[in-house]
DNA sequence: TATGAATGAGATTTCATTCAT
DNA sequence: GATGAATGAAATCTCATTCAT
């Protein structure tokens, strides 16, 4: 629960967004205040309020930012691979790094949807909706590759798929045993197992 | 957002811990107040300390019962089969029925551990831990009776597999279009074949 | 500017409301923090919020109860007279009593309606307009009795009264010079005249 | 309440200046923040400070302006006018023609003292004076000329006067029905009929 | 002349909780 | 069993103002 402060010499605009992410993430939004997101940026309360809106503006900036790399980083994937397995195994590193490399913003995503006001809500399910989508059809045309049925299976199977591979955020160490690679390339091999790929072809990157 | 009143006849004290499932799972421990709670309870929020003790106490106890009974059927799961891939089949199964019955229990389980003080947390750590133990053995006896290897590999599978099925509490609803049971079925059919199992021979239950 | 507290014995709530009509009267509304008001009253600012709503709920409370009485007293007094002269001396001898004898209310209602959120301002300005209206019909009549013409010029002498009358809430004081009774009077005789009234027959009440 | 911006070209001290006045006009002097003071000069908050000493100040200045240019008024008014009726008349007409033409200045003037402090409200309140005593005297004369007896009933005459006039602030519009002189000019006659002259003589300016 | 950065103090409102009745 | 009253602490955010650049 203590989180270390950021206090470093980097521009204060920067360390407010490290501080809310730190807190965000450890400690929800809801459970971090104002106060303590000022003091972990090394700066006063009001100083704060020179560096963001509100304190939901943070949130969605946050989130906003996250999930736009997130497409992007997908959308480069499908432009890259043309075979509906590699394009589904690089799609789960990529997912998996992401939320290996990336664990605040991720948990940030995954758990503080609800606290956002309408607007904002929209916008960030938006984005969420179309990251998904691209993982969607990504599994529509793998099950199809493998001649099996597409429709409420591909849904099933994404849904599961991408809950597994976001687990990895609650988790994942740098400094633990397995090195992020071979997390991403077994995480690989077990979502295109899950889908009903029998013997992954090309696990490596 | 807007969460319904339970206003039932029931008695208060099942009512005050409705409306801490519904409000907590809706909208997060610190996302909810006393007085919010007392009304979706039909209280006041004085009256609300004759059937509770602090509101953490409230949210430890929602977790402990939900822990408990998960832990309770695992291990009648494990006791009622011996076939490790049936196991971990019905242990699946089990798993998607509690997350598609009682969501905001789990929900709660899954999303408010770090606001607990450290007392409480240990005590719903441990058990959490208990349920995940049991999750890993029979994991681990899954990958040896294929001939996998059952070390590294059987942590990583079971997390896959934890957080893949207790995604089902997120978007699971009764009145949708797979019936609990289909849904539970197929979820045991991803998870062996994830763990590798090629060909899982009793998906029925 | 220094304001005295109300401190008595009387109920939370009226200390709460005569706090409010103290300190608004005095500083204004947006002059007057809540913390001055729960002081001034005697509670906590916490406990203010037993007894009121927001701060603006105080403010649009204390406007509509001045409004109504207002429009009720003025409605009494259409009521009672027939003949337009009298209507009209018995009219200015009411509003020169009500703004005597309540000028914090008078004063907030006349100088703070900007202040008000649109929803509440709609509320206020129409019973505002209800009060006005009534001065306007007698008005129109007192001038049709004496034979003058009636249009914008009945709006000229409206306004003309109101705010000559509404101003004895500025300087009125109990303990100075000329009973109230006499101010009423001598009001009536100005106001009369003001119209075109040249003698004004009943000057007493 | 929406205050459309100066945002000309005037130069920074003068839209420093139009900006209170509309603003402190339209939400008061504690409901309007440096920010809001800065945005509709088209400043920097903190450049505002090379214009003005402080927010007080700024208010301050605008009161003394506004007084000392209407007693500069009154008394070329009464320098230029020897005849007691006349004198009051031209009063009036001045009066109003300055509240329609100025009713920023003056209804900050009006409704503002009480925020200063104690130094500047002494200030304010010595013109305030010299510019009441000025009215009061010229009302005495008019009650003297006409025979009627000019003790507590001229300070009545004169409060009446006075608020009736300046309540022109509060409703005329440059463009609305009656051009101003009219007003003015039958704010001349409601005037003297109030202070007892029958039949004022010489309406026009 | 002009402004970003910064802040201590204070704004209004809600927090979880207690207690006398 | 139930609640109105009460509150210290804290919530988010704005205040007027200063200062180095």
């Amino acid at each position: 629960m203590p989180v270390p402060p950021t206090a470093s010499t980097a521009p204060a605009e920067e360390r407010v967004r490290e501080a809310a992410l730190d807190l965000f993430a450890a400690r929800g939004y809801h459970g971090t205040g104002i106060r303590q997101l000022a003091e972990h940026a090394g700066l006063s309360s009001a100083s704060l309020y020179h560096y963001m809106g509100t304190k939901e503006d943070l949130l969605v900036a946050i989130m906003r930012t996250c999930l736009e790399r997130l497409i992007a980083d997908a959308e480069a994937v499908v432009t890259a691979r043309a075979d509906p397995e590699e394009r589904l195994a690089e799609l789960i590193r990529m997912h998996v790094r992401a939320h290996a490399e990336r664990p605040r913003e991720t948990r940030v995503v995954d758990g503080e949807v609800e606290v956002l006001g309408a607007a904002a809500r929209a916008e960030v399910i938006t984005l969420r909706d179309r990251y998904e989508s691209i993982w969607q059809s990504v599994v529509e045309d793998v099950l199809t590759a493998i001649g099996a049925p597409a429709g409420e299976d591909a849904r099933l199977a994404r849904r599961a798929l991408l809950e597994m591979c976001s687990g990895v955020a609650r988790w994942y160490r740098p400094d633990g045993r397995s090195p992020l690679e071979d997390v991403a390339d077994r995480y690989a091999v077990l979502g295109l197992r899950l889908v009903g790929v029998p013997h992954p072809s090309h696990p490596s990157h």
